[in-house]
DNA sequence: TCTCTCACTTC
DNA sequence: TGAAGTGAGAG
């Protein structure tokens, strides 16, 4: 009754891009393709509590919760909309007409991140939360001024390893751990314009980093089960989850939508930096990291050494004791040891910026590190002679056992794919299609660091030049690696992705799954100016409303047998799901999802999106590939845009929501085929450059978008104009926005 | 490894 | 002024 064995527009897509799947971040070497990386989308998930969301400024993003509480507040329980409930779709929501724009994205701080990153670095996570220091930082240009942008930024695993910190360096400890619900972040300023977004440096300062699984910092949302291309659960929040000891990816989404219900249509273009993976930490581990953090973060102005902070005092009375001590055993000894116990710098993630592979993207630890069976000798060598050596190191040491290591160096990989000629099908549809765009290609992203924020400018590249006192005189000489990152060249630095991230393409049953164990949308918490709302919104919103206690509820609320449907239907048939990547697989064997009841087609769009969608989907499609899908990536066409929300997927027959509010789909296993057809010649489809075999599929999906249409439900029409007149009301009462806040240079 | 408290900082 | 963000260090 699904759509789902026959439909999938690109076998097996969905599942792998799916923005919920606890999928990881391709390697480095392939971040260029990035854009074929599916940002996880959202899955909303309403923090219990919306008070804390009151006082945050953010006014512009207002407006777009302000459309969710509206309709909470109408008094109509989006669970009462099913699909009898015939909504029409509010007018901001109907897609704009595609204005041609060119989006460029550059790290702000370059030069801070590049240090941290060549020693590897450590992101404090706490139960409470903790900022990222560096903070991540972007400027945009080349974004249509009129055009409303939403930006938003997750962060997804960057490979299957656990590490652990030894011998002063990172190194693979095993397998990862199951992912933690992943968010989104929206930047509390969206929508803004673009004009808006280019006068100013677009900062996710306030995003938090934590370990609290429980964290409820988050809220999900369902999205109606009758759109063909978005459906299920997103989650947002303010915190992102993570786990200890493993490495991280930043990513940084730009959508050009002027509101959050229409991100499920719109299309993604993802940049992600290399030089901002890091590695997430309780404690931290690297010194070098904890001096850099010190020297550079004005929060931890008291533990310099400089000034008279507590720092200062502790290493005085530190230095009186040791000069007692000293003085006695001086004569014994005949010098003082100046190595202390702070660590060489960490070569996995200087060598990640290496030359060698700078070109491509930087390496992965797993790629550089010497696996536990190494020799610490072996490993100091390495440092000692730096990024080069270790450059040197990591091509020879690619057959490791180490879990994480088997997936080669950027090298290998790139060695492995190119060895797999047309094998998948999949794989060679989106490289096809990934044609160069010089526009959106890395590349043509500037590299230049527009400056440090004020707060790395306070001692940007101290260590870089000039260690601090402190670290020379605790760093063991010779040990620290710090060769001059090799650059990352803006290409490599900012692999854009393009492309928006297919997969999310959110299929009721699967949909929901992925979004609680994949990757929820985190909204900032600007965007919750809803207060009590949000209760009532829970309360109403009924199925729309998945889950309100956050992504650990509604991870609790999969269920398994869902997402291995799902999968079936996703046509994983394409790749079996022996083929998935580990996370996949350990996503389909461990979820445990709930399939959210999508209901009614409450947000009926144009479809025209979802063919783009789909063909991004499907240019991500194999999941095999989805870690090293950038390979191709240079060949990416820079025009090529993939909305993240690829594929519908079929609900579950579980789902007795959805029986009902898919009437189309449940009805018809393969409805879609016989729209797609006329799908194919769509706007959408023609948009996606990608190959015939993706539009097609591409083509399909919409189609059954189509079927399901909102304009045939008249009933809907009234709702949803009810609705929006009740946003109106409430949008004529916004406060005046206060965006200064996290947007300053 | 992780959690918590502390003194110190910024805003 | 006080809320909130820091790393240190004890447990």
């Amino acid at each position: 009754m699904s759509l789902s064995m026959r439909d999938p527009v690109i076998p097996g897509t969905s599942m792998a891009y799916h923005p919920f799947l606890p999928h990881r971040a391709p390697d480095f070497a392939m971040s260029a393709v990035l854009g074929h990386q599916p940002p996880f989308f959202p899955a909303l998930t309403l923090p219990p509590n919306g008070a804390a969301a009151l006082s945050l400024p953010g006014a512009l993003a207002k407006p777009i919760m302000d459309q969710l509480v509206g309709a909470a507040e109408t008094g109509i329980p989006f669970s009462s909309l099913g699909p009898q409930t015939h909504l029409r779709p509010l007018k901001t929501m109907e897609p704009e007409e595609e204005v041609e724009d060119d989006p460029k994205v550059h790290l702000e701080a370059k030069e801070l991140w590049d240090q941290f990153h060549k020693r590897g670095t450590e992101m404090v996570i706490t139960k409470s939360g903790r900022r990222m220091f560096p903070p991540f930082k972007v400027r945009c240009s080349g974004l249509d001024k009129k055009a409303k942008y939403i930006l938003l930024m997750d962060i997804i695993a960057a490979d299957d390893c656990r590490y652990k910190f030894h011998n002063s360096r990172w190194m693979v400890a095993g397998k990862a751990d199951p992912e933690m619900p992943k968010r989104m972040y929206i930047h509390p300023d969206s929508p803004a314009t673009g004009e808006q977004w280019m006068s100013k440096v677009v900062t996710f300062h306030k995003l938090k980093l934590t370990n609290n699984i429980s964290d409820k910092h988050g809220f999900t949302l369902a999205f109606p089960s009758d759109q063909a291309t978005w459906q299920g659960n997103y989650s947002f929040g303010t915190q992102t989850i993570l786990n200890s000891m493993h490495k991280y990816q930043p990513r940084f989404h730009i959508v050009r939508a002027n509101d959050i219900l229409k991100l499920p249509y719109s299309t993604f273009r993802t940049y992600l930096f290399p030089e901002t993976e890091f590695i997430a930490v309780t404690a931290y581990q690297n010194d070098k990291i904890t001096q850099l953090k010190i020297d550079n973060n004005p929060f931890a102005k008291g533990f310099r050494d400089t000034g008279n902070g507590r720092r200062e005092k502790r290493k005085q009375l530190t230095l009186q004791s040791m000069r007692v001590f000293d003085d006695r055993h001086k004569k014994e000894n005949g010098t003082s040891d100046e190595s202390s116990s702070e660590q060489a710098s960490f070569s996995c993630f200087a060598q990640s910026s290496s030359p060698a592979v700078s070109t491509v993207g930087t390496s992965n630890l797993k790629d550089l590190c010497p696996s536990e069976g190494e020799s610490d000798a072996e490993a100091e060598s390495k440092e000692e002679h730096g990024p080069e050596a270790c450059d040197a190191a990591k091509i020879t040491t690619t057959t490791s056992e180490d879990p994480c290591r088997d997936k080669g160096s950027p090298a290998v990989k790139a060695h492995l794919f190119v060895a797999e000629p047309g094998g998948r099908p999949r794989d060679s549809g989106r490289l096809d299609k990934a044609s160069p765009d010089s526009r959106h290609s890395p590349a043509t992203i500037s590299s230049s660091t527009r400056g440090l924020g004020a707060e790395e400018r306070r001692s940007p590249g101290r260590e870089g030049a000039a260690p601090s006192k402190a670290e020379e005189a605790r760093a063991l000489p010779g040990k620290e690696a710090f060769a001059p990152l090799t650059v990352q060249t803006d290409a490599a630095a900012a692999h854009l992705g393009q492309g928006p991230l297919p997969g999310l393409g959110f299929a009721p049953g699967l949909a929901g799954q992925q979004f609680f164990n994949g990757h929820p949308l985190f909204l900032h918490p600007g965007q919750f100016a809803m207060g009590g709302a949000f209760s009532s919104m829970a309360a109403g919103m009924g199925p729309l409303l998945a889950t309100v206690s956050g992504a650990s509820t509604g991870v609790s609320g999969l269920d398994s047998t869902a997402m291995a449907s799902a999968a079936a239907a996703q046509g994983l048939s394409g790749a079996s799901a022996a083929t998935l990547p580990f996370h996949l697989q350990q996503h389909v064997l461990a979820s445990q999802g709930l399939a959210m009841s999508p209901f009614g087609s409450l947000f009926p769009y144009p479809y025209t999106y979802m063919a783009a969608a789909a063909a991004a989907s499907s240019a991500a499609a194999s999941s095999s590939v989805h870690r090293h899908p950038f390979l191709n990536l240079n060949t990416m066409r820079p025009r090529l845009r993939y909305s993240p929300y690829s594929i519908p997927v079929p609900v579950p027959d579980s789902s007795s929501l959805l029986t009902t509010a898919l009437p189309s789909m449940a009805a018809a296993p393969g409805p879609l085929d016989g729209k797609a057809a006329a799908l194919a010649a769509s706007p959408a489809s023609v948009a996606v450059d990608s190959g015939s075999e993706l539009n097609s599929r591409s083509s399909t999906l919409s189609s059954s978008s189509v079927s399901l249409s909102p304009k045939l439900c008249p009933e809907k029409e009234a709702a949803t104009s009810e609705l929006q007149n009740i946003q109106r009301l409430v949008s004529g009462l916004e406060a005046k926005p206060d965006r200064s806040r996290s947007a300053s240079p």
